[in-house]
DNA sequence: TCTGGGGTCCTAGGACCC
DNA sequence: TCTGGGGTCCTAGGACCC
């Protein structure tokens, strides 16, 4: 089964402001740069969408109440639902605030003809309406996770499609192919070019010819999927991958002291969120949205996890270096990846995430290392340690472990071959 | 003043290792 | 003159989802 609120944050406002009701109502972002997060299906009827620019937004339904969001209120109303959907089944795998899917089979459910779901979900719906004073769900159930997505989708909003085993392929046919999770706006325009506008254009494919235009896992999936093939199980717990935090700005940043002062609180916040979860990660990444909307990213791999917001924004700061803002930047971001779920000893808080101590104490006088003028961090294949200075071609490294803070200090020529310098390009050491 | 923020997954190339 | 074949890890970018 698969459960959809509708219009989820615009339904949670009108519920809660009765002035709302019946009227166009807009979530999202309601600065110059702002985006539809969602709204009413009364600002549906003059041509809003999800994704739309507010502005954009504004200008086809200038009378809508223009929200910016109380993620609060939303996040309340959906464990009350998530809740009630565990009530069902254990395995419930949320999308979202607002989605969900639920393998009924592993609930207590036992009679799967057409009358007894529909009964069920009728009630379910139900249920879901006088837990949370109102909101309504569409629910699809099928034999599958896309199955039931794409039955969720048919009679929306308020609505509850049960596709039936054996009817699954006589539904697909005719859609349109971007029906198909995974098919957007890149593959719809790639298997226009193949003369696939339908499920059963794709149908009629061979998996060569899907694997070789869209690559093989992708492939695969379509070409799988367009048959109704699906056997992807309900995940109810699945873990975070990856944290981060963005922010798009009114006018675009051009100095770069600016700059770092925004990744540094990013960061904060980032490592506030890292640590409220217990997690620590070794990858660090900045995003940069320039002026064109073209978009780079840097990041950079530590040999252990950190959580720390000093750490973190130091190796932002520095991944910023080797990033040309020339025109402005429209967005800026700090994310964290490659996450444990332990974090290490924080024994001298932004600089004790030391290497294990037992790598440290014997420091060679040379080693690998990746360093870039600007960096205040370096990371060799024995340590971490701290730029202590950097001039005439050379580099001079403190080193310091947990237990001893401050350790030796070595220093490096920075034309040393093993010494190697950080991409992109050889620096330039004054 | 076109185009959010939080994510996931995939691909491709290079370094490196055996 | 000719230079393998696996595998892993890392980085950058892109597509996609809600």
């Amino acid at each position: 089964m698969h459960l959809d609120l509708d219009a989820f944050y615009a339904s949670v406002e009108q519920r809660d402001k009765p002035s709302l009701r019946g009227k166009p109502v807009i979530v999202g972002g309601t600065g110059g740069r702002g985006v539809v997060a969602t709204c009413s299906y009364e600002a549906r009827a003059f041509g809003v969408r999800s994704a739309m620019s507010t502005r954009e937004a504004r200008a086809r339904c200038p009378h809508a109440a223009f929200l910016g969001g109380r993620f609060h209120a939303y996040g309340e109303a959906s464990r009350i639902v998530m809740g009630i959907l565990r009530d069902v089944s254990p395995l419930v795998e949320p999308l979202s605030l607002d989605e969900a899917f639920v393998d009924l089979a592993a609930g207590g459910l036992t009679d799967f003809s057409t009358t007894a779901l529909t009964a069920f979900a009728e009630g379910l719906r139900a249920r879901v309406a006088e837990a949370t004073g109102g909101l309504t769900a569409s629910i699809g159930i099928g034999t599958s996770k896309f199955m039931a997505k794409v039955a969720s989708d048919l009679q929306k909003p308020d609505g509850l499609v049960i596709v039936e085993p054996g009817r699954e392929q006589q539904l697909l046919r005719p859609m349109a192919a971007k029906v198909i999770p995974g098919v957007g706006p890149a593959t719809v325009e790639r298997l226009r070019r193949m003369g696939v506008q339908t499920v059963a254009d794709l149908e009629s494919r061979t998996l060569e010819e899907l694997t070789l235009e869209l690559g093989q896992s992708h492939g695969q999936s379509l070409w799988r999927l367009a048959r109704a093939l699906d056997d992807r199980p309900v995940i109810a717990e699945r873990e975070a991958k990856s944290v981060s935090v963005e922010g798009t700005y009114e006018e675009d940043l051009t100095d770069r002291k600016l700059m770092e002062a925004v990744l540094t609180r990013q960061a904060g916040q980032v490592a506030d969120r890292l640590q409220k979860h217990g997690l620590s990660g070794r990858t660090i990444s900045i995003k940069v949205r320039l002026y064109d909307f073209t978009t780079v990213s840097r990041s950079s791999t530590l040999p252990s996890p950190t959580d720390s917001a000093a750490m973190i924004a130091r190796l932002a700061r520095g991944l910023l270096a080797d990033v040309d803002p020339t025109g402005g930047v429209r967005l800026l971001g700090v994310g964290v990846s490659g996450l444990a779920d332990w974090v290490q000893d924080d024994l001298f808080g932004a600089v004790a995430e030391a290497e294990p101590e037992a790598e440290l104490p014997d420091v060679p006088s040379r080693m690998r290392a990746q360093w870039w003028p600007g960096q205040d961090v370096v990371h060799t294949d024995r340590g971490r340690g701290w730029v202590w200075g950097a001039g005439k071609g050379v580099v001079t490294v403190r080193f310091e472990t947990a237990e001893t803070g401050p350790g030796p200090v070595r220093s490096y020529r920075a034309d040393d071959p093993d010494l190697v310098p950080w991409k992109p390009e050889p620096p330039e050491v004054s």
